[in-house]
DNA sequence: CCCCTGCCTTGATATAGATCAAAACTGATG
DNA sequence: CATCAGTTTTGATCTATATCAAGGCAGGGG
């Protein structure tokens, strides 16, 4: 678990080729504002497990997620936990003009971040409007999924919160990996059945056998440990008990 | 209900002396910054009860709570309902860039907004960092607390939920009013247990029984209907599962 | 190849909170 | 002052999900 494979170590890339440049913070900057970005960005790798940081710890940099899903989450006393905050390629990390971080961050899979120390990042945003303005129009959407997400914990069953959260990461990875094969949606869900739970405020229990009743109903396939095959996404859309349209803006 | 009381019509207000000036989004706006705000301002009123925007309905302004206190929530199409937003005095409401409202906005008190028309707001904010720079901040602020809220909705137990509103609606409180009578903290809770029940991801009777609880136990005392006052702020601060520490910014 | 460790699944039971129901209060209206 | 609608409280019961418990399965290491 703490031995680093080494194809993690030193990812580099030119900003120019990178695969998150037109969607992360950095999505409205021209080429002189790249510069500006890339002349502070260094780049860090995490194992799957790993912790980034934990909540009340000092934090230093911001960061964009490049590979990888990292997960925000919050503990209370006695330990129980829940997950506030799933981190896909392209989000951002870190609260500028805060010193400590708010949550803890770890990373779900293997993880690459591109990383700004904090003091420079809060610089040049002063100066680059284009990333400000960016960084709040994120902030809003994130805003916007957080609340949709307070549905879910609040008012949901456990078997709508299932199909939501398998409907959501479907959306985002469709969004990103641009595969329609016919009807049949095919992915990897890297979570385990414990990260689900933290996620949508059950037991890992509960999930197993939701999962396994979507299963049974035919409504999703499981194939190897990871991947989920949905054979007709609106009928599962049915299941999360969303607005037949609108639903989860990605 | 319907209804209009002749006080609350035709608020007005010089920027100078608004008692929001220095914590709404106009808060860092030098003098000139905030004349052009306060040339396209309006105020609207609205009383307890009254829908200010239904979800999906067209919205083509922004403002900030001035007094009273806004709702935001969503429903779905069975009718569960989960308030997502609790807005009080400097509170913004609505998004730049969109067109329609996410969410039911309601007034909860009789309320009065400080309104801009999107599209010069837009333009303002466009040519005023200041704006956009708070904005970030508040709408930061917003996800915070939203991510505090999501812990309280998936893993409080009913009472900690009670005694965190609670505790939450008497920070907010005092950081406005600026009363501390020795150690005796008493304040409006001006929310039905219908509102709260919302709010809280309970249903109305459990919210009743649980307040019932921590009366008997004398953790807090209602006086009249709406009166909360709490005797010993720290011992009710216990029952909210929060760290004894940290537990909620704002 | 076998064992171990970490997941995952499934079953039995307990319980917090929902649901259904009724009565008590509160304040406004005629 | 009586009535009425909207709230709130309290009681009885039900149920979805948690909790406790036991096996099962897959992959890595010796």
């Amino acid at each position: 678990m703490t031995r680093t494979s080494p194809k993690l170590k030193n990812y580099v890339q030119e900003c120019i080729d990178c695969p998150i440049r037109h969607r992360a913070v950095c999505a409205r900057c021209e080429a002189d504002e790249l510069d500006l970005l890339e002349q502070i960005k260094y780049y860090r790798s995490f194992e799957a497990g790993q912790t980034v940081v934990w909540a009340g710890d000092r934090m230093d940099f911001v960061a964009s997620v490049v590979t990888g899903i990292a997960t925000l989450s919050q503990t209370m006393e006695d330990g129980r936990r829940q997950m506030v905050g799933l981190l896909l390629p392209s989000d951002f990390v870190g609260r500028p003009g805060r010193e400590t971080s708010a949550y803890d961050v770890t990373a779900a899979t293997d993880l690459v971040m591109c990383c700004f120390r904090k003091k420079p990042f809060e610089e040049i945003m002063l100066r680059t409007p284009h990333i400000g303005q960016r960084l709040l129009e994120m902030t809003l959407d994130e805003l916007d999924a957080a609340r949709e997400w307070m549905l879910l914990l609040g008012r949901k069953t456990a078997r709508e919160k299932i199909a939501s959260l398998i409907c959501i990461i479907a959306r985002r990875d469709a969004s990103l990996q641009l595969q329609a094969s016919d009807g049949e949606l095919r992915f990897d869900l890297p979570l385990t059945r414990e990260a689900m739970s933290e996620y949508l405020g059950l037991t890992l229990e509960t999930v197993s056998r939701q999962i396994s009743a979507l299963r049974k109903e035919g409504l999703i396939r499981t194939e190897g440990k990871r991947l989920i095959v949905i054979p007709d996404f609106d009928r599962l859309l049915e299941e999360t008990g969303d607005d037949s349209d609108g639903g989860f803006l990605v």
